[in-house]
DNA sequence: CCGGATCCGAATCGATACTG
DNA sequence: CAGTATCGATTCGGATCCGG
């Protein structure tokens, strides 16, 4: 156990043995959108083996981090203690600095609800967004599904459940403003790399309903800028 | 190779496959103070590995975090990049937040140079500095010190090298305000568990030379607030 | 179905030794 | 100074199994 130490006297490095093991800032993240059943855990981190996840939380709780909560009367919840939950802005630039760095999806990469929820949250540009009239989306990306409202500063996603009814949580009423479709090229847009109607072009985004013309405002409002250059240095 | 990878599309995941290796967001930190050689990376992680810092160093290099760089004729330096460069903020958060969970020292736990430097800069409240008269310090921690500079809301830390061969080479040192000695337990004192005064009382510090007055300077510009409970859970 | 625990082979890490 | 090489100790990954 002691061998996890780095035998440093360090807040960066008493950060790292907190939530520097593998998996355990990719559990926080889900966590951060919102608290999480084990076995919705489990589904949000598909590649993570059962055991790690169970030894991980238990690492999460002694840490202060996580906290074990019962849910209605069976049930179990993990969620973030106010101490966890400050790890938002830090999982939040994280997300934004690895944005930059992503190249192609690999074949077996996925796109979770979780992970494009944070991902929308890294991309928002409260500033971007305020000056532009309130706008609701509904955004596929694969088999996930999320609602995305933005008025002013504020966003709000909810995560739409395809294949079951949804659970607890009361869902946006009414029809979104524009519902459109992408993959894992919809990263191509957030980047600036696309416009709209290139990316449309390129089919790496469909339009299903309502008016196309919103999404030049959802470019704007989630926009994570590439750097000039972030090359992979040659040997 | 491809089983590091975690199979999610996503700007955290990419994060923590480009800095969340075990050392590396160390090695991160130790090269946000400055460029160092292989050798002083090495003195500053004492318990790293040292194939691991080999395979780190490249593994950052090829993720454009890193870069190595020609020093003088002969030698050789590794640095940030542009965009590793961007993680400071990310890192001072992450001190800042570990910070506050910090416990007491572990027997074998020691304070670098450039372990100090970073936590001096994630507790430095450039808004309280700035209204206070510009100071100049020494800080002694165990082998580490430092001099440290602080002018309105600009912060300046120089590493003095402590291991000066015979005592007859003196540093530029005696021109500091205030020359103080600590050990770890100078973490009591930035977290406002302890005043100055407690400190020197409670033999967590002591006063070399100069004015005494300026501790009080020192410790509203260098202060993390620990939470009212940061409390590691029962089993 | 939920919430794990157990087992085992594969990959990684840690410590030390050695080299250009 | 700047790393490789080696090898035992851990940890991780994948699969299976188990009690409510």
């Amino acid at each position: 156990m002691a061998s996890r130490s780095y035998g440093q006297y360090c807040g960066v490095t008493t950060a790292v043995e907190l939530i520097g093991e593998r998996w355990a800032m990719l559990i926080v993240r889900d966590l951060l959108v919102g608290p999480r059943r084990y076995t919705d855990l489990k589904q949000g981190l598909p590649k993570i083996p059962t055991n790690i996840l169970s030894t991980r939380l238990k690492e999460l709780q002694e840490g202060g981090v996580v906290r074990r909560a019962p849910l209605y009367r069976t049930g179990l919840v993990y969620e973030l203690t106010d101490y966890g939950r400050e790890l938002e802005p830090i999982v939040l630039a994280l997300g934004r600095w690895g944005f930059r760095q992503m190249g192609e999806p690999g074949p077996d990469d996925v796109v979770t609800a979780d992970s494009l929820t944070m991902a929308l949250r890294t991309a928002f540009r409260a500033d971007a967004a305020a000056g532009l009239p309130a706008a609701d989306y509904e955004v596929h990306v694969g088999e996930v599904a999320l609602r995305v409202q933005v008025d002013g500063e504020h966003l709000r996603i909810a995560q739409l459940a395809p294949p079951a009814p949804p659970v607890g949580g009361r869902l946006p009423t009414g029809e979104a403003d524009l519902v459109f479709a992408a993959g894992p090229g919809i990263r191509r847009l957030i980047s600036g790399e696309l416009t709209p109607a290139e990316a449309i072009a390129q089919d790496v985004l469909a339009v299903v309903s309502g008016r196309a013309d919103l999404l030049e405002g959802f470019a704007s409002t989630f926009h994570i800028d590439s750097p000039a250059a972030v090359p992979a240095a040659a040997a």
